[in-house]
DNA sequence: CCTATATATTCTCGTTGTGAGTATAAAGCC
DNA sequence: GGCTTTATACTCACAACGAGAATATATAGG
């Protein structure tokens, strides 16, 4: 015990840090996903954690309630970083943010400037319903390519390849941070400094400082948790039809999903139940009405659900 | 924007909070699952992050090898959370704690009080390698019903039995953090207050404040990457037979594994490749040595690896 | 040398999971 | 009624996986 209070003498001394709670807030509505945004899009749900908060979850609620006037509902931490290129130049002062996830129905917002944004407007690679996305082939593939010689061995070019499944890989959609990263540290997006290079612009939304990067902690996380736990209930209203249901995994995802095997995962798993009641929405054969049942909750949060997006 | 800072102002302010780095290193050695200890094993590395740590990695990376004496390898953040027991009534003083874990290969430590120890010594109910222990029967389980009688719905029972696998339920070697927390509501562990009560003993060696929560978190974590991410690596020789690779999985896993199914497993995604040498052991038929495929480990990192550790 | 024993490695088999496509049912619309 | 549209059910082939049996190659001992 002594030796190790000798040790910590010699070492940094305990300083104290400004730590912010930022908030990463999932919706979906009409088959788009959404996240919740301040500033007229610029940047996610935050504030400062302070002593009156008994908990961290507590000061992001509070911070949120503040902004959006939204409650929160399914809260789960993502990551804590340093603020490298932030607040750099404030004299010393650390800061720290620690960021979550949560996921909501969506509800019109009242406070003006701040609302739901589409997710993809921020991230206009990721969608893959209906093919990959165009810009994929056309700027992004050899934007990178051109990045990669510049490099001295093919490692560049290897992680492109991987993270954006070219050359035939496939296309994982859990990488949304790596691919982020990616083309951060080719500088071919617009928080990467020296952005007015060509392409920037098409790359998606910016957003102030890491808060982008943020957001695409939040997608990688929830699109690998929906496929092993019913967080997709969080999203869904009460009662919904097996196509609604469909359409929410497949926002989230960013993929396309086999109708019926899709049907026959949830009905397997019983994570549903009839209510007994149909529904009559966009012609054709009229819907049957599920609810989730709720039992499977407590036992699915531990044992798991799984959701057909399995890796090709 | 203007509308965001007025909100802002009405709200808590930044106030300076202490940060502390806190790691769980991990290693085994002998079919051992080991953890770095200091302070006579009643604590996990750990200190004060400050100004000169130019990030978070660095600032735990300089903490560890200060009091260990240990190079770090391989790490990854496990989590972060306000120490709401530890620090109370320092007077305003908030206080968080952000842990990493960190795998490597056991090397003996110089430094005094300080080195590896068996992780099971304090979760001894975790190791399921020949057959759940005794101890889950004859007081876990047991205890764990009494406290569930003395709530009112059957949920807490309910729980119990998810989390140790009661009932016929089968074992989810992941829950570690669920058990821990369990446990420790039922006031059966050290750390909880009341704890003289009969039984603590028994339950796993304590540490100080919430460290052997973060343990937990840090098993839950190796345990749930070991399937889909060829970490395992990180914790073996460079050279080393099918069995000891074996060994090393199962000991963190806590369960048991068919030998042939593994190897099948590992062969069949490359993982591995043959050194052309073999060792004579233990007596039998020598064993092939195998090395880690290099090529893999960048590949793998994004697009996962399978162990046969499936749910049942 | 031969046998017992111990571990390594390969094979086999039955079950389950899953991708993909096809067939049938029930509504509205003309 | 026939057509379109969506919902729901069924089929099939193949890969993945758990479990056990069979075979190979070493050491130890008589």
């Amino acid at each position: 015990m002594t030796q190790q209070k000798t040790t910590k003498a010699k070492a940094p001394s305990a300083q104290p840090v400004a730590v912010d709670l930022t908030a990463v807030l999932v919706a979906v509505a009409d088959g788009r996903p959404l996240v919740m945004t301040i500033e007229d899009g610029w940047a996610l749900p935050s504030g400062p954690f302070a002593v009156e908060h008994r908990s961290l979850q507590a000061g992001l609620r509070g911070w949120v309630e503040r902004q959006t006037g939204h409650p929160l509902g399914y809260v789960e931490q993502l990551y804590t970083f340093a603020d490298s290129d932030r607040r750099q130049g404030v004299e010393g002062a650390q800061a720290i943010s620690i960021s979550y996830l949560g996921l909501l129905q969506a509800q019109p917002s009242i406070v003006p400037l701040t609302g739901w944004r589409p997710w993809y407007d921020y991230f206009p690679w990721e969608d893959h319903r209906g093919g990959a996305p165009q810009l994929i082939a056309k700027t992004i593939a050899p934007e990178l390519r051109r990045w990669a010689k510049s490099g001295e061995t093919g490692a560049r070019w290897n992680r492109a390849a991987i993270a954006f499944g070219l050359e035939g890989r496939g296309w994982n959609e859990e990488l949304v941070l790596q691919r982020y990263e990616l083309l951060y540290e080719a500088q071919l997006i617009a928080e990467a400094q020296q952005a007015s290079r060509k392409g920037a612009a098409e790359l998606g939304r910016p957003m102030i400082g890491d808060h982008r990067r943020i957001l695409a902690t939040g997608i990688a996380r929830v699109r690998a948790k929906i496929k092993y736990n019913p967080v997709v209930f969080e999203l869904m209203a009460p009662v919904f039809t097996m196509l609604q249901l469909q359409r929410c995994v497949e926002a989230i995802a960013g993929l396309d999903v086999h109708k019926p095997n899709f049907r026959r995962l949830i009905e397997q798993q019983q994570l549903v139940e009839e209510t007994g009641e149909s529904v009559t929405d966009t012609g054709g054969r009229p819907a049957r009405a599920f609810r989730f049942r709720a039992a499977v909750r407590e036992e699915r949060a531990a044992a798991g659900t799984k959701l057909p997006l399995a890796r090709s």
